[in-house]
DNA sequence: ACCAACGGTTCATCCAGTGAACCAGCAAAG
DNA sequence: CTTTGCTGGTTCACTGGATGAACCGTTGGT
C-alpha cells in the first residue's frame, strides 16, 4: 500500500473516533504503530484542526467538530439527500412519525439524516449513528435489496445482540428477509433499543441496486401491529418515489 | 510542520470536500501540489474508504459516507451535544419551531442539531451547514458572546451578502451584537435565507467563554415581530439551562 | 487540423517518516 | 518508601517511501 504514513494517520484517526476520548499508548495499541509515530501524526491532525486534547483531561485526544464539518458533504451522501428529503418529509408529515434516511457503511447502517416526529415520546438516534443491520429496520430492509452474496458474507459475520429482543440466529434472519421482501417492508420491534418499534424500506439506486433506506419509528406503545401495514405502505411509495428519482428503473443509457 | 505527507493528503481531502465532485487539475491547482502527488493522496483515500470516484462522472472524485461516519462523533460536538439535547427537546416542543444546535468553526457556525417543526411550512438546514455568522441568528448570537478580538477580526473579513436582507456593513452588525447583548438573543430577519426568520442564543462553555448557540428559526410569516420576546426568552431559558450542564457558572477549581 | 485542457504514468533524487530506546511522572502493589 | 508497571512524551541515526518534473494518450473546442 502506497503513502503510509497517510493511512497510518487515517488509521489513528478512525482510531481516535472509536475510542473517544483516547490516550496515546491506547491508540498506539489500537493501530499498532510506535507511540513516536501515533504521537507526530496526532500533533498533524491537531494542526489541521481535525483533533484535539480533550479539555477535560488533557493528553486525552479527541475528535473535533471541524472534522465534522468536512466530512458532512458525503457524496452518495448529498445525491441520495437530495433526492430524498423531499418524498421524507411528506412522509413524516402524513405518519407524524420519526423518519430516518440511512445509507450502508462496512457493514452497519448509518443514519444520514432524520425528521422528527412532534409528540413528546420521541424515538431517538443522533445523526452518525452506525446501526448493526440485523438489529435495525433500516438494515433488514437494506439487506433485503442487497444482493445474495452481500447477504451471506454479512450473516456469516458475528452478529450481536443489542436487546434481549434482537434476532442473531442467521436462519431466522433469512427468513425475515424473505418476509421483507415479499411484504416490501421489514419489521424491527424492539431489537435496537427496547421500547422502539420501527418499520423500514429498501431503496434503490441507478441500475436497481441497494442503496440505502428509509424507517418510520417510534415507541412500541405507538407503532403498533395494527398500525404496520399502513405504515409500511406509506414508506413503501416514499421509497418507490425516490428510487425513481434516484434512476433505480431509468431505461436510458448502459 | 512536520508529516507533510498528511497534511497534503487532508488538504487534499478539505479540497474535495469543498469542490464536490473534484477533478484531478482542479484539486492539483487548489492545493498547490503536483498532480502525481494529489493522485497518489486520492487513490490512498480511496483505498481507506474516504473518497471515492464519482458514479455520474468517473474520475470525478467524491467524500464517502464512510468520512462522515467517522467524523460523526465530534468531541466538543458531542459534550454539547448531550448537555444540549434535553432542554433544546423541551424548546422545541413549546415553540413548535424548527431549533437548531450550532458550534463555531473557522468563522463559520456548523449546524450540528436540529430538532424539526411539525408544521408543514418549514425551514430546512441539512446538519453539517456551515453558516457565515453574520448572515445568521446563530452566529451573531455566538459574537455577542465572543471576546472582542474575535467579533473585530471576524469583521475586518469580508462579509458576504447572501440575501438582499443579509447585513454586511461591519457597523451595522456592531449594533446588532450589542442590540443582541442588550436583549439577550438576535434576530435574523431573511439575512440566511429569503423567507426565514430565526432567533439565536449563545451558549457559554466552561469558564464562561462563548462555545455555541442555539436557534429558533422559522418562516418568516410565522415568526413574527409580536413572537420575537416570547420566543427569545424561551431561548435564553433554555440556553442558560444548557451552560449551567456546560460548566459556565462553576465555581469549582481554578 | 490544431491547441489546450484533461486524467493518469514514470522514475531518479533525497528528505521526510520511522521506531527502538529513552525520560519523567504517577498509582497501585509489596 | 521502594518496586513495578503503566502513562504521556522525547530523541535521533537510518533508510525507504514520498516527491514532482517530464512524460503519454485522450478529449473537446474552434
Amino acid at each position: 500500500m502506497s503513502t503510509q504514513s497517510v493511512v497510518t494517520a487515517i488509521r489513528v484517526l478512525e482510531a481516535v473516533s472509536d475510542n473517544q476520548p483516547a490516550g496515546l499508548s491506547e491508540l498506539s495499541r489500537e493501530v499498532d504503530v510506535p507511540k513516536a509515530t501515533v504521537l507526530r501524526m496526532l500533533r498533524t491532525l491537531a494542526e489541521l484542526g481535525w483533533v484535539a486534547q480533550s479539555e477535560a483531561q488533557a493528553s486525552k485526544w479527541v475528535l473535533t467538530n471541524h472534522a465534522f464539518a468536512v466530512a458532512s458533504r458525503g457524496s452518495s451522501g448529498s445525491v441520495i439527500r437530495d433526492a430524498a428529503m423531499g418524498p421524507l418529509n411528506a412522509l413524516q408529515l402524513d405518519t407524524t412519525e420519526t423518519v430516518h434516511l440511512a445509507v450502508p457503511d462496512r457493514g452497519y447502517m448509518l443514519i444520514i439524516e432524520r425528521l422528527d416526529t412532534p409528540h413528546v415520546l420521541r424515538a431517538f438516534l443522533p445523526l452518525g449513528s452506525r446501526l448493526p443491520m440485523h438489529a435495525s429496520s433500516t438494515g433488514m430492509a437494506y439487506l433485503s435489496a442487497a444482493d445474495d452474496a452481500f447477504v451471506d458474507e454479512y450473516l456469516a459475520g458475528p452478529l450481536e445482540a443489542l436487546t434481549p429482543q434482537t434476532v442473531v440466529d442467521p436462519a431466522r434472519l433469512r427468513a425475515m428477509i424473505a418476509d421483507t421482501r415479499a411484504r416490501g417492508y421489514s419489521i424491527n420491534e424492539q431489537g435496537l433499543s427496547t421500547g422502539i418499534t420501527s418499520i423500514g424500506v429498501p431503496l434503490l439506486g441507478s441500475g436497481g441496486v441497494a442503496a440505502g433506506s428509509i424507517s418510520i419509528s417510534g415507541p412500541s406503545s405507538r407503532i403498533v401491529p395494527a398500525k404496520y401495514e399502513e405504515y409500511g405502505e406509506a414508506a413503501a411509495g416514499t421509497a418507490l418515489e425516490i428510487s425513481r428519482a434516484l434512476g433505480a428503473f431509468s431505461t436510458k443509457g448502459y
